[in-house]
DNA sequence: CATGAATGAGTATTCATTCAT
DNA sequence: AATGAATGAATACTCATTCAT
């Protein structure tokens, strides 16, 4: 693999976060990788194309930079999913409240249509969301019988990018917080009757 | 009196929707419109400012527009709920699932900062949030005691933008449907033990 | 008179000599005027009417303002020129080096045509370069026979205005100094061997 | 190699010294060098850099173009500095009074920041300078021996300017005569007494 | 006299992309 | 693989000016 490739994908990455896939000029890019237009040009045809790495890469990194890390910290299935909200939690702060999910970002801006790219958006959330399932799964006996881990996991995915955009969008973590204490209380329910339908 | 502002604001709101904020450029907007740069100009001194507007006008239709019918066909205060989880739903499919929530696509795309349209973007956030709210303390009695009106009202935004944003993503309704069904089983846990802390 | 004719002119003139003239908008001048655009154009039918309409107010403000006090200050005639130098010296430094000749700046920016403008400012330098030829010819006995008072003047505005345009390009006031203590020189030797051819 | 950015700023340069730089549009500049935008910014990162640009080669071309074929044509020093002045008085003449020293216009037009720009007018004038004030050393013998060299050259472009802003803005030579015959007799002056303090 | 909406050509500059070397 | 000159359409925005009220 380049060394060159890599650095323009590594500076697209962090570009299309902090500013957006619109608001980013190739320019910018070049810049930040330190690369010549030429160069970009021959590992990608096109900005597009060079969008489609980045989400492949975010895909190739999930398990390895977020889920890996959660899993090694608990066992604990349900603990794993909290985990998460607190990893999110802890980026926005960090951020003074400037963090946005990457692929959700990107998911309003571009995913849109239904070409590679919505394709490749959607890859990674169904990665996400199949991370959670197999947590969901794993604490079966302590739930309800009748949750469904994959309706389940969807609803945490809507729950985290939600609250990301509420505590982006009022510099607070107030409205983050009240949907985690709220799914949290959800959650009690399912578990303290388990066994039940 | 100011019928060409009007116009400019109903393309731009449309556009903006439709393409994003920087997707949408100035000259698009005043072919949609009909109008000359000089006019648009005349009334808003630059993009940014008629995004403003943009958000102003989508804040002062709210209750009109989508509170109030909803209030109209229902007064069971739950039902109001997924009556709004409906109204997306709709939107979501007659659109072929490129719709997004304007709002929550616009707080995404240019929400990171702190200036005035991050702001107007919190007062619609939180207009809706409202709205939820009140419904939510009018079904008081229904549900457990301790039920947090505005932290369940979070939760609803959260659930809303972040399912719209998956099956937007996904071109299916499925994960859609997943989160709405997850969230009614919530508000079953709920309400079936009313009464309870 | 109109008040508000005044305030525009009044306004235009400091935008010209300040920032000269195709790089002040109408809309800056109308914003420091407080004037909205039809009341300007009833005045004047075009910015460069606007011009000429500034040059005929230096031309009348020039002997009250700048002429007259120097007269009133001293009466000696040779005295007089060297006030007008210390006067635009004052102006160089009390702006921090920014001071151009307002006739000056607006004869090289604009005065390259033939048409209104240009006459306008060639009256003024006339103006000016008429009252320094009378003190001329009244300073006559103290001087060369054959000293020509037109030509004098003439050579007294020339070092007026490249001085000035050397202080202002320079940040400092050296050359300045320089070309009138070298004028100043060639005053002497006209004058100590008076009678002289 | 790169004869495009040569075509750019040689097209700048003209047009600055006819037009101004306020009135010189970059689409003017393209045209006139049959050169697209894209290009021009390849070398310019803006307008004002590609002024700094045309100043660079003002200087570059002061000793091979002016100050060269003067001091071929003649090795008298004094009659150097009358040359110069000649040299300026055909180009008056040959463009209909519509000359101004591009230095100059300059120099007033956009000389009153102290950016990049106002420095580089300044090493302009400062080579002028420098090239009048070698002449008046090497004339030394022939002056009275108080002469200062510097302030001397001071005076010289000061007349210089002044003279070519009269002319052009009076559509008339007679000025710049004036003030050059009044100047060619201070210079009579300094040597007819040659030795004297 | 004054207002301010409306015009549309014009501004400097940035865009993603191509291609010869 | 890499360079950097070149492209030309597109960008947001400003200009001096007009005109109905």
């Amino acid at each position: 693999m380049s060394e060159t490739r890599a650095r323009i994908v590594e500076a697209a990455q962090r570009l299309f976060h902090e500013q957006g896939y619109a608001a980013t000029g190739i320019a910018t890019i070049l810049r930040e990788a330190d690369v010549r237009s030429g160069s970009l040009y021959h590992f990608f045809p096109s900005k597009e194309v060079l969008l489609e790495a980045v989400l492949d890469n975010y895909l190739e990194h999930l398990r390895p930079i977020v889920i890996g890390p959660i899993e090694e910290a608990t066992s604990d299935p349900i603990e794993r999913i909290f985990r998460l909200f607190d990893f999110y939690r802890e980026a926005v702060l960090a951020t003074g409240f400037s963090y946005g999910c990457p692929i959700g970002n990107l998911a309003l801006e571009v995913g849109g249509g239904d070409g590679a790219v919505t394709r490749k958006l959607d890859a990674n959330l169904a990665a996400w969301r199949e991370a959670v399932e197999g947590w969901v799964r794993d604490a079966g006996p302590r739930m309800r019988k009748s949750v469904n881990a994959s309706d389940f996991a969807a609803l945490v995915l809507s729950v985290m990018e939600g609250a990301v955009m509420q505590a982006r969008t009022s510099k607070s973590i107030a409205r983050y917080d009240a949907s985690v204490a709220e799914f949290r209380r959800y959650v009690g329910l399912l578990t303290e009757a388990r066994g039940k339908a």
